[in-house]
RNA sequence: GCCGAUGUGGCUCAGUGGUAGAGCACUCGAUUCGUAAUCGAGCGGUCGCGGGUUCAAAUCCCGCCAUCGGCUCCA
């Protein structure tokens, strides 16, 4: 970053002189810093798409379209207020205060307005004003949000110009000219609210989104991604794969889990379990109701009361309600008998499924739901076993991505509380202790991570593991948490060795965080085609012939009996469509059956991987069915005549 | 919760004021077939729900619900 690379033309024009007018050279803002330009030539599938951040020259480019599609609205819609607008990963939005909503034809209408002006070739001149000066021009321009912007900016205040016709409060970078941009490298891509400055509890904006590259090819390809992306939303394969559904009869962020969907939930459930039970984690079942009392305690009714399904009850004093969390449960159990520090650490394990009321505009796939199962544990611990213990559950969550393929996608954010807000709970001391604590176990690790500040849970600092899903969006999974408050509402003591009652601190983790949530992530990392350990369906025998029914049925049978899943395709249709059925739901291992194999008491294999692999004897088969699923790996093996 | 868009058989979609359509799926029949769709017939929808306008509403208007794209929120 920041080096200047070799000089070639951005977008299309030759060689652009960087001071192409002497007049105003001293105008002009740091030269464009020019990398060279997609291969037009280069197949697309290695074409590759920079976020912003990885280029000098993509940030002027998306600033600058987004100032283009500013004038240009401002040009059709003389009301427009124009307020913020930078560039974001792949392009670029502008927030607009507009009395009517923007169209889809307005966004057309739009869209040949910018294209008149990259045409144009406008200079984009930079501008060094006083505040005083700003604020004098603001004013005459009538635009109260540009006002409010320019009271929160630090000197030099900067203007930048496009031609002589528009001008924005911004402080750059940009292209020299609008001939910088490609006319037909940019789109413009949806229209949506926004609340100006972030808060709610302000005017609602209209944001446009747009897209913008240095080549059409470019664009075409990022167009075709998005549709492919599209191809691998877990909500459409979801139905596509018949894995879970909703139902409007039950209810909005309600899944229900159809046969095959519950094998994978009920495998990860079980590989977890397995995996916890080896690293000392004890299971534990508290019920789905409690009273409110408990949360009362905790500090969760006075924080999320309204996020909470409503009370059943007279009062406060007796009523119960569905459980949000699992801590506090959790909580009573270790609170159940005097503890000695000999117990620990205690780590209580549940899949604790709990219903939180989020807001409707929310809720959509299994990302975001109202009923979810939480892969959670509470690990009661003394201060000295904090570190240890935390390394543990870090290396237990890399363990399970590792498992998971999701290895390599994730993100590490260290999610510290917001000094400024007032909604944390406990002493500065405790946060203090609690974010070291994180700190240190993440520097052990020479982990990668960003902090999130403002990100904490209100009781405590998190380390959470965020991926992104097929269409971009970041999704937090696994997280822990470190926990003294929790503690000290509960009044939790161990015996120590001195024969003293001292106080526990609490890691919160959860390695999938919610069970639905990593799922959804799965089928779109996946695109559906699930490791041989989690496909719904393992092996499905196809037979050439309804001749050859009875032995497919007992081969299925004896892969069963091995803990196979194995189906037979009995519809009877001929072998092509029963390949293309078998292909269509993403079923890992196919076997062929005819005359010829069941002669050879043996399977003619074929994978979604790796294609026909010829004929493989029946207990062949099932020993690799077997070792595939014990190793969490593929179907392997060297083609058999 | 807010802004906007969308809602037609199980799925994907056509139909814009005048008697609800197609493909796939499903059922039945014929075909016994060797690596991504055999042929034919049949079944299936109070057009998201509730009001209104009209001689007449899937189509126009209003309200609600749900979904989608964002914003806000996310223990």
């Amino acid at each position: 970053m920041g080096q200047v690379v070799a000089m070639f033309p951005i977008a299309r024009s030759p060689l652009v002189a960087i001071a192409q007018c002497p007049k105003f050279a001293h105008m002009f803002h740091p030269p464009v810093i020019m990398v060279r330009a997609a291969d037009a030539s280069q197949p697309l599938e290695s074409i590759h798409l920079p976020r912003t951040s990885e280029s000098e020259t993509l940030k002027r480019i998306r600033h600058t379209f987004s100032h283009v599609m500013a004038m240009a609205v401002q040009r059709l819609f003389p009301k427009a207020q124009v307020t913020i607008g930078p560039w974001i990963d792949y392009g670029f939005y502008y927030d607009f205060d507009h009395p009517e909503p923007f169209t889809e034809k307005d966004l057309k209408a739009i869209k040949k307005e910018m294209i008149k002006i990259i045409n144009k070739g406008l200079p984009v001149v930079r501008e060094e004003v006083s505040r005083e000066e700003a604020k004098r021009r603001i004013e005459a321009l009538g635009e109260p949000y540009k006002l409010e912007i320019l009271e929160g900016l630090i000197e030099p205040i900067t203007l930048y110009h496009l031609g002589d016709e528009w001008w924005d409060l911004c402080a750059g970078p940009h292209v020299m000219t609008t001939k910088d941009l490609h006319p037909k490298a940019f789109d413009l891509e949806s229209v949506a609210g926004a609340y100006w400055r972030g808060d709610s509890n302000r005017a609602q904006l209209q944001r446009i989104y747009g897209t913008a590259w240095e080549t059409p090819e470019q664009l075409a390809e990022y167009q075709r991604r998005r549709e492919e992306a599209k191809r691998r939303d877990h909500r459409k394969l979801g139905r596509e794969l018949d894995l879970f559904v909703f139902s409007d009869e039950v209810g909005p962020g309600l899944p229900l889990w159809t046969p095959k969907g519950t094998i994978l939930r009920s495998t990860l459930e079980d590989y977890l379990k397995k995996v916890q039970v080896q690293r000392g984690y004890q299971p534990v079942v508290t019920p789905h109701v409690g009273r409110v009392e408990l949360f009362k305690i905790s500090g969760h009714w006075q924080k999320y009361q309204a996020d909470l399904f409503p009370m059943m009850g007279e009062s406060e004093d007796d009523g119960f309600v569905l459980k949000a969390m699992n801590c506090p449960f959790h909580v009573q159990i270790y609170k159940s008998a005097l503890r000695s520090y000999r117990e620990l650490p205690m780590r209580l394990a549940e899949f604790g499924t709990v219903y939180r009321y989020e807001q409707s505009g929310e809720l959509g796939g299994l990302t975001r739901v109202r009923g979810f199962t939480q892969d959670d544990a509470h690990l009661f611990v003394t201060p000295e076993q904090l570190d240890d213990e935390f390394l543990k559950v870090v290396d237990l969550i890399q363990h399970v991505l590792k498992v998971l393929k999701l290895d390599g996608s994730f993100r590490a954010r260290l999610s510290f509380r917001d000094p400024e807000s007032d909604k944390y709970i406990g002493s500065d001391e405790a946060w203090q202790k609690a974010e070291n604590a994180i700190r240190r176990a993440v520097e052990t690790l020479g982990m990668e991570h960003f902090e999130g500040i403002g990100e904490a849970a209100f009781y405590g600092p998190k380390l959470d593991f965020i991926v992104r899903d097929a269409l971009e969006r970041e999704w937090q999974l696994g997280t822990v948490q470190v926990d003294y408050n929790l503690p000290e509402r509960f009044q939790l003591e161990y015996v120590a060795e001195d024969g003293s009652r001292q106080r526990p601190i609490m890691i919160h983790r959860a390695p999938f965080g919610s069970l639905e949530r990593l799922i959804g992530i799965l089928i779109e990392q996946y695109a559906g085609d699930f490791p041989i350990w989690l496909a719904p369906v393992q092996i499905r025998l196809l037979p050439v012939t309804s001749e050859q029914l009875g032995f497919a049925e007992q081969v299925a049978t004896q892969l069963r009996s091995q803990g196979v899943r194995a189906e037979v395709d009995l519809s009877g249709d001929r072998l092509g469509k029963l390949i293309r059925n078998a292909e269509k739901s993403k079923i890992p291992v196919m076997a062929v059956v005819g005359a010829k194999e069941v002669e050879a008491n043996a399977l003619n294999i074929r994978t979604r991987t790796s294609g026909e692999m010829g004929s493989i004897a029946v207990d062949e088969v099932v020993a690799r069915m077997t070792a595939a699923i014990a190793t969490y790996g593929e179907f392997k093996g060297t083609d058999v005549g």
